[in-house]
DNA sequence: AGTGCAACTTAGCACCGGCGCG
DNA sequence: CGCGCCGGTGCTAAGTTGCACT
């Protein structure tokens, strides 16, 4: 059931998407920040998305059909979301009532400083059990080992332990240096020789920790920080009301934030604007905050000029003032961008701090336009080992705190003010951490694959149940297999955009259809999932559990949630029952891949040659984007750019004629002139003629591709939910270099895999 | 059971640099 | 040899999950 992508057209077409991201990159001065104080009277904004309009009081139709002994039979457990729906609810009828949204604090001082004593030096109270596992830290105590047995054995004895010791000296991480596969000797028998020392590292041949800690060394050299702020030329000036303002320095700086999004919509939206001018002032001096009361009263645009021409300079820079940056950059690359893991030299993946700017959640954020502070060398955590040299604080500062825990990845963390949340410094996909992890997901899914037909029969059984919360956990369950939904956790209201997954659907989320064109039990999906991108599909479902939503939607308003009596722990507990290790995303990553795997046997065509190949795997991506709803918005080049392709196909179709004829009279020619000379003559012509239908279908293919991708992100799931080992096995049955599939980063994420699959690897 | 936190994965977009084109 | 385009990369927000605590 899954693997089919019967429902896919629609929601390729019907997708859009609601939010308008963006970053800031900026700096600014920090201050003193309030405390996070929660429970803050939230008003969720009504929702300005297209949701409203499937408010559709029909669903009330559907009520009192099929009234079932069965409901509430549990009558405990309303509580659920109760508290939730009443919260919305309150919500609205304060919003109803034209009160102004509440604003919360900004400031999050709260430390949540973990009082670990940093002398333990394996620490972490809460992870004592693992000591028990064999293999691997968390879950999937048997797989993991498994796996790696199985799928290593044969040739992972033959290199094991070769490297690995000093192999930090050796800058393993830096080229994707060609990992011999299997048969990948070949690649460069002799070559290899001289590159030997620089061998890349294969941690995936080595023994896992099995006691759940994470590392025996660590060392780097802490985070680098973002630039401090650098006062305006007293030329750029600042004007309220008309009149020039001198603003202070930590004024100053948080007004360039704003000056420098002035070109971005969002700086219109009330909002932003709000939170932005609430979190300014508290950076102001009294005076300026006497003066400065109208934020439509204020003059941003010199500052905007002004760096507006700053990017325009560094745009004119010649090259070697160019270089001189790069290489700098590169110097900090080196010198920061790694650290020493148990004795291999890792690659970092965001070692700078982020800098101070404006907040712009994705959709419609609650807190956009709240200031970002500066973090700080006191507001920051460092973890390393305890024998490793540590990192320094910026003279004339400290850190935070220093730990040593080794049950966990992070190097550097801090707590950001919009949030609450923590931060985290870790290590880059390519590193022994992230490999081993990610490795271990795709052989979860594995195992999913082995008993997904009973999990199936199981939840299909559910259906039937006499209990609500069964039925409830049976049918989201069958709607995160067959759609690929992810789990939906309940957000706190306010804090962020409202969006939902599979266990936080509303009833105004779905639409049912006992018929829809010719299609009998129709359910319409229309609801905002992560980053506010919308998920819209009509799909067919099962006739049970078609009454069973008409059942769940009884009596509820539309902001009621469609599954009272489940939320993400119940049905992930259900899961770890039915295999360990499994949850709901999961199904995602199982999905995915398996529908890659059936997809490339499906669309792969032995004889067709390598672009068309290509075309063919990119369809196959194509349709686990679709069913994992990763949408992008269409390039704003893309029509542009499509034209200048077509331009260039009908250029080639031209030319292939004039070649067709050039044949033809050459052809003519031999036949009159019977020499060699012109017999060349046609052979020559012969090949120009293949060389342009070559060229010209390839271009044609890579139209297509393109068109076919305009809403299509392809690069998510290849990163995140496709087994490599597929693509790559697919690549070596087909004679299609890897380099076609992947590019360089991605190579080095995935070398396990390409060093390790062979053509008739199956997922 | 419910809440909140910590840790880690997944996500889309802006921006930049290198490359192919005229 | 400059210019536009495109892919790759960096950035950081927004999810999921497990667990401690109450």
């Amino acid at each position: 059931m899954s693997g089919d992508l019967s429902h896919s057209e629609d929601q390729v077409d019907c997708g859009s998407r609601y939010n308008d991201s963006h970053k800031h990159k900026d700096k600014y001065k920090d201050k003193e920040h309030k405390h996070k104080d929660h429970k803050k009277d939230k008003e969720r904004e009504k929702s300005k998305h297209g949701n409203s309009e499937h408010r559709d009081p029909s669903d009330k139709k559907h009520r009192d059909k099929e009234k079932e002994k069965v409901k509430h039979k549990d009558g405990s457990t309303d509580k659920y979301k109760d508290k939730h729906k009443e919260k919305r609810k309150e919500e609205k009828m304060k919003s109803l009532d034209g009160k102004i949204k509440k604003e919360k604090e900004n400031g999050f001082a709260s430390p949540h400083v973990k009082s670990e004593p940093e002398d333990n030096f394996y620490p972490s109270p809460k992870h004592e059990k693992p000591l028990k596992r064999k293999r691997d830290d968390d879950n999937d105590a048997e797989f993991k080992p498994k796996k790696i047995k199985t799928e290593n054995d044969k040739k992972a004895k033959k290199r094991k332990l070769d490297e690995s010791f000093f192999g930090f000296l050796s800058f393993e991480n830096i080229k994707p240096k060609k990992t011999k596969n299997k048969k990948g000797e070949v690649a460069d028998g002799k070559k290899k020789a001289k590159k030997e020392p620089e061998e890349k590292w294969k941690w995936w041949e080595e023994e896992r920790y099995t006691d759940g800690s994470k590392w025996r060394f660590l060392e780097h050299k802490g985070p680098v920080f973002a630039p401090p702020y650098e006062p305006l030329p007293s030329n750029v000036k600042f004007y309220y009301d008309g009149k020039h303002m001198k603003l202070s320095p930590e004024a100053e700086e948080v007004a360039t934030f704003f000056a420098k999004m002035l070109d971005h919509e969002y700086t219109t939206k009330d909002i932003f604007r709000k939170n932005f001018f609430k979190d300014w002032k508290k950076e102001m001096t009294s005076e300026e905050k006497s003066k400065i009361t109208d934020l439509k009263k204020c003059d941003f645009n010199e500052m905007s000029e002004y760096f507006k021409a700053q990017s325009e300079a560094r745009k004119a820079m010649t090259k070697e003032e160019k270089l001189k940056i790069k290489e700098q950059n590169e110097r900090t690359l080196q010198e920061y961008g790694f650290c020493i893991m148990d004795n291999h030299r890792e690659r970092i993946a965001n070692f700078r701090i982020e800098p101070p700017g404006l907040f712009r959640g994705r959709g419609d954020h609650p807190k956009m336009g709240m200031l970002k502070r500066r973090i700080r060398p006191q507001d920051i955590i460092v973890n390393c080992s305890k024998d490793s040299k540590h990192p320094e604080p910026p003279p004339g500062s400290r850190w935070k705190e220093v730990r040593h825990d080794n049950k966990v990845t992070w190097l550097v963390s801090w707590t950001e003010n919009i949030q609450g949340s923590i931060k985290y410094i870790m290590l880059n996909p390519s590193s022994r951490i992230k490999g081993e992890k990610d490795w271990q997901k795709y052989e979860t899914a594995r195992r999913l694959k082995k008993c997904v037909d009973r999990i199936r029969n199981q939840y299909r059984e559910d259906w039937k149940s006499k209990e609500m919360r069964i039925r409830q956990r049976a049918v989201a369950l069958y709607f995160i297999d067959k759609l690929a939904l992810r789990a939906g956790n309940e957000k706190e209201e306010g804090e962020t955009a409202d969006t939902v997954g599979c266990c936080s659907l509303r009833v105004e989320h779905i639409k049912l259809h006992p018929e829809n064109e010719g299609q009998e039990y129709v359910v319409e999906f229309d609801f905002l999932g992560k980053d506010s991108i919308r998920y819209y599909n009509k799909v067919p479902v099962e006739k049970r559990v078609f009454k069973n939503l008409q059942l769940f939607m009884e009596n509820k308003e539309p902001d009621d949630d469609l599954f009272d009596r489940l939320n993400t722990s119940v049905l992930n507990k259900h899961l770890q029952e039915l295999m360990d290790g499994l949850t709901a995303k999961v199904f995602r990553t199982y999905n995915a891949s398996f529908t890659l795997q059936q997809q490339l046997k499906e669309l792969t065509n032995a004889d067709e040659n390598i672009p068309a190949k290509i075309l063919s795997y990119n369809r196959a991506n194509r349709a686990v984007a679709i069913l994992c709803n990763h949408q992008r918005a269409p390039p704003k080049t893309f029509e542009k750019s499509m034209q200048n392709l077509q331009a260039k196909i009908d250029a080639k179709r031209d030319q292939l004629s004039d070649a067709k004829r050039e044949l033809k009279s050459s052809k003519a020619d031999a036949k009159v002139r019977r020499d060699e000379k012109s017999k060349k003559a046609v052979e020559s012509k012969k090949k120009a003629v293949q060389r342009i239908e070559e060229q010209l279908m390839k271009l044609e293919v890579q139209a297509t591709d393109r068109e076919e991708n305009k809403q299509i992100a392809l690069g998510t799931s290849k990163l995140n939910y496709l087994d490599p080992r597929i693509s790559v096995a697919w690549c070596k049955k087909w004679g299609i270099p890897v380099e076609k599939i992947y590019n360089k980063t991605q190579r080095e994420k995935f070398a396990w895999a390409i060093d390790m699959a062979d053509d008739d690897y199956e997922f």
